[in-house]
DNA sequence: ACGTAACCGAGACGGTACGTCAGGTCTTATC
DNA sequence: GATAAGACCTGACGTACCGTCTCGGTTACGT
């Protein structure tokens, strides 16, 4: 995802300094949470960076490349410990996620990424195949790892748990306004998406 | 929404023309469609639909306002019939609501909604006082309505239900790739929702 | 020169008001003066005469036929009474011209018949013809009433020493800031005028 | 006169193109002379120029600026050759100069100069002091020059008559059209303001 | 050690679209 | 049928960015 195409094996010249790559990620970042993606322009970031357009451009290849790689930085990776009960361990995800993307940057960047999938079905393929789709499969494999201990359904399926999670999750984030309180209702949901698979008792 | 306020009571001079405000918003969607939201200008609308630049801007305060305005007309409506079960009712809310938003323009309009909800916590703050609140309550006060003949939990929370079928609906909605079978997951999510509130018998 | 073709025979319905004629010139007459031909547009002659534009539209073709009408009122008549001798006359004729256009108004009305004249040989062979000449031939005629009082010359080119005349007020007037002292220069102007067709003693 | 305020000193960045700065002012006079000063737009030279908008707008502030400055190259100068006779010397003055403007441009130019004289008091007495009495100086120190092989009066106004031939040729050029015969006009002009400055003889 | 190719900040380049304003026409209700 | 008001289409205004190109100047490699 990043183009810092830089100087490989037989380069010549002056090679691409990470400083400045590290400049105009850092200042896209700001001014992203400072105005928005809307009233983001490049040479906004040039001139606050104290950089180049040419410096920009030589690295991305458009707008859009740059916001998006900016954003990129900011992307939750979920690799919990586990606590030892479903509830908690599917908290420990969720709530993760959450304090990583509540946040205007991290809004932003979902948003974008919505727009992006929404723009283009071949896009929306791909992310779903490369991205979504394993996301799933690891949550639903942690579900699947206390089947026995938290006596879930035979039939119970952990797929569809997942994306009930990760729907809801989303859905709190991107339309609860900020100050709602989160936590306690990624409880409830959890709560009652592993009641949904549970044996009935 | 709309900002066509014209002849309410004193009018003078010339009315504006319906005409003219249909034809705008109505070029504005099937250029949204067409060309999508970032590549949509006003120029183009006012060359595509015969009009004037300032006819636009008479009505609307800037670009975003129109758009807004136009994808606000295809903002599904649902006041199902009752279909006698709580997952038929739920299935048939969900169904409604994926087939008139499942389509490019539909997406688009759910994902400028989330940037502009994304933008701004004020908007974002009225937004769920105004809609998905209401909206909320009127998803659950028909679960309510079958705690009995369902055999729903005493302590069931039925807005936290809801919620989890919005989430649920708009993450297979604007995640899930067009080619992916919709209607039957939909149907499998209501179902462990509904298991989720049910009383453990 | 004048547009208001009003009910002259057979009218029928409202017949056009005269106040309202007049209001719009005097406005636009005031509105020249106050910010220029350039920056006068037909609105702000509307909205402060509190007149429709079509009335104005109704009553000359367009911009440029309402500003020359406005100000073709300002337009000097000179009849002036003989003086008994020929520098009296000729400055008499002179400072008359000279006290109606030497304003702001008067020097835009001259500055639009330049720019006039100088964008259309038509208009301008016209002009020449119905103004210019019969102007011309006005001043010489006074000058040749004096032929043998002043004892000018026999083959004395009097209507070259009117376009000299004509030619040394204009410039006087739109070129000399108004801070200058006109009256003394017009004075010794005319004198060397006439001693250039005097005989030489 | 001229805004090319580039690569002074100390520059940076890519300087300003010499030929795009010489395109737009050649555009602009070629589009000045098609089509008038009224109907010159901003948008037509730059298309024409093949230039973007943004290059004018960085060299002039407005378009009145841009249509000055480019009439302004075809200011003529008056460096003439002595004829070793006064009536040559001026007729030579005046025929150059007579040359240089009895073109649409030319008139465009003078008619431009005078309306913005006209609009402006402060314009008026700037352009007087530094354009309209120097040249007057000029012509009258030419004059000066025969006082004695002309036989000149002693007490003969030399600026006076200077003046009387500037607003003769000014007037000639502006009022007379296309078709008449400057020439001949100007050289007799010239020989009657010479008679009334000379000795009575 | 040194030439040179690719880098750097700055900013001009040809474009496109913005939102505003005015020109001249047309459409109301009122007089 | 004239009037005041104001909507209509057209098209230019001056501004802001886009992504590219061109300056003078600066590294750091490869010879």
């Amino acid at each position: 995802m990043d183009s810092n195409q830089n100087n490989v094996s037989g380069a010549r010249g002056r090679p691409r300094s990470n400083e400045v790559h590290r400049n105009i990620l850092d200042t896209t970042l700001y001014l992203l949470a400072e105005v928005g993606v809307e009233k983001l322009s490049i040479e906004m970031v040039a001139q606050r960076a104290g950089v180049g357009k040419a410096s920009i451009y030589r690295r991305w290849a458009n707008k859009e490349a740059l916001i998006v790689d900016a954003l990129e930085q900011i992307k939750p990776e979920f690799n919990m410990p586990s606590q030892g009960n479903l509830n908690g361990d599917l908290y420990e995800l969720a709530s993760h996620f959450v304090q990583r993307m509540n946040t205007p940057l991290g809004k932003q960047m979902l948003s974008l990424l919505i727009s992006t999938l929404a723009g283009s079905s071949q896009i929306s393929e791909a992310f779903w195949e490369n991205h979504s789709l394993p996301k799933t499969k690891e949550i639903s494999s942690i579900i699947d790892r206390y089947r026995q201990n938290e006596r879930l359904s035979e039939d119970a399926n952990v797929d569809l748990a997942a994306d009930l999670m990760i729907g809801f999750i989303m859905y709190q984030l991107l339309f609860k306004p900020p100050t709602e309180d989160l936590d306690s209702s990624l409880k409830q949901g959890i709560e009652m998406i592993v009641k949904g698979i549970r044996k009935p008792d």
